[in-house]
DNA sequence: CGGTTCAATAAGTAATTCCTATCGATCTTT
DNA sequence: AAAGATCGATAGGAATTACTTATTGAACCG
């Protein structure tokens, strides 16, 4: 008998529906089944009956199942609270800092953040924003923060990643631009323009665009006009007309008026991807920052 | 968190010893580490503290490991506990017949029923003593009885079955035979001996040890001198000298006084194993049967 | 300073679980 | 009454997970 199989039953026994119960649990169908007939045969029970001699085809519990639901939500129960209360016990006066920088729209950061102290109420949370990606790699070597949310790739043998999510290029633009007004714009369009870029720590992504540029018939690099060291300063160049720049798609630049992201369509295969993930070093497998990198 | 884990940790926590704990729980020693580095993970805190400051190394509870382990307890009891109960709802007034032939050591036999029996102590336990392998699987098919202790092979396709062991063929001998002092007997030693055999049924090994002993140089086909229909009398017919037989050395012989039975010894590598099995109708997949099937 | 004990790690294998596709049965609709 | 729709069971293959053996590294002991 495992949790799992619990979970399962509990929900088939609230929904007395197998599909809707699989949907509710992220599952499919026919895995559900599975795991209930693996349940009763352990138990040597049935704990539905799957009543079709009557005119509605209906799931509904037997006796020994409606005996059984009692003790499964209590399991369930008692499990979470064993958790929450090993948690509160384990990770008093410990402390985290996650630093990050904007490649999260805030929502998105704020409900981790929530999650993480919903988890463990005891721990103190601290968040650092820093400028670029480069910025929180150097954060974690150096033990100014224990987490931090950037891309890959990773750039010190000492770091370790999971992976959460991946998007392609943008294009900011000013929003008086004439190409603000389009869905997506195309590389090629993008000839004359001239260029704002981060520049202390250079993604390697950027050798990539170039490629693609020259593939395009042009280069940028007579074309960058100012090198800057943070997201920030980036955008606001951005939104002063000063030049217009290659963004991760996932960049949240909403809190900058006057800048627009458009997505940069390419033509062929050669379709740039950045992966977002959450870094922590590698040397130090502390079992909290293990469970909040699986938060993420 | 699995149940699987919480057994784990139990374990570990009452032995303070990862390899006696993981001998207890019969799994290796990395297994154990690598489930209780998962659960510590997941829970995110550290539940031992590895001494190995101090003058002994140790493995200890942490804080937080000793709080949960209460709870690990609690859950583990209780998921016992709602198997038990469910188990008194679900099989009340249910009632198995389990029929069997000599191929068990008596306590064996008690021991399977009384597990049974403490498994579901609300169901009916009929024991059903069937004189051949082949009767076992009969009365099956016959729905005489729900489930069978037998051998293979399956003699009827709407049978269903799982071995729980395997044996060779030993020789049953008269006490007084000059062959039942040796620890085994060799199949050439038996060229000039007269046979007594299980007649109606006739297990396909048969076939395989009439081509052993052609092989040896004789042939059992004009020695047999008396042919029966139960363990029980080849046993008494062996004990009077009337003949000798093979039996599988797994069978009990040891209520026939005056019967000694000894493992044939086969030159080369062709070894004759005969396996058993609990066996039960195939469409009939009612999980009390598993359950006990199961338990063998 | 070698030998021993014990848990952690590594790498390959074995076992589960899960998913897609399909079936069989029932119920609804035309 | 026949065709479609719904829903759970089944089958086979893919992916994940757990386990095993072999080895490493650290601490203790003679």
């Amino acid at each position: 008998m495992e949790f799992r199989q619990l979970r399962y039953f509990a929900e088939v026994a609230a929904e007395l529906h197998y599909g809707r119960a699989a949907a509710k649990l992220c599952v499919s169908q026919p895995a559900l089944s599975q795991q209930i007939q693996l349940l009763e045969s352990e138990l040597g029970v049935e704990l539905f009956d799957h009543v079709q001699r009557t005119r509605q085809r209906k799931v509904v519990l037997t006796e020994a199942g409606t005996v059984f639901l009692a003790d499964a939500q209590r399991l369930l129960h008692l499990s979470r609270q064993a958790i929450e209360t090993v948690r509160r016990v384990g990770a008093q006066q410990k402390s985290v800092a996650l630093g990050y920088y904007q490649l999260l729209r805030p929502d998105r950061l704020v409900s981790i953040v929530q999650r993480f102290r919903q988890s463990f109420p005891e721990v103190q949370f601290q968040l650092r924003e820093l400028p670029t990606f480069r910025a929180v790699q150097e954060a974690l070597v150096a033990e100014t923060i224990d987490l931090g949310l950037t891309m890959l790739p990773l750039l010190h043998a000492e770091l370790a990643a999971r992976p959460f999510g991946q998007g392609g290029l943008a294009v900011a633009l000013p929003a008086a631009h004439f190409l603000a007004g389009a869905p997506d714009v195309a590389l090629e369009a993008l000839a004359h323009e001239k260029w704002v870029e981060i520049s202390r720590p250079l993604h390697p992504v950027y050798d990539e665009i170039e490629h693609l540029c020259q593939q395009a018939g042009f280069s940028r690099r007579g074309a960058i006009v100012q090198e800057v060291s943070s997201l920030e300063l980036l955008s606001n160049l951005v939104s002063l007309g000063i030049g217009i720049a290659f963004v991760p798609s996932f960049f949240d630049l909403s809190q900058v008026p006057g800048v627009v992201a458009r997505p940069l369509r390419v033509a062929g295969p050669e379709n740039v991807t950045l992966t977002q993930c959450v870094a922590y070093l590698a040397e130090r497998p502390a079992p909290l920052l293990q469970a909040l990198v699986a938060l993420v």
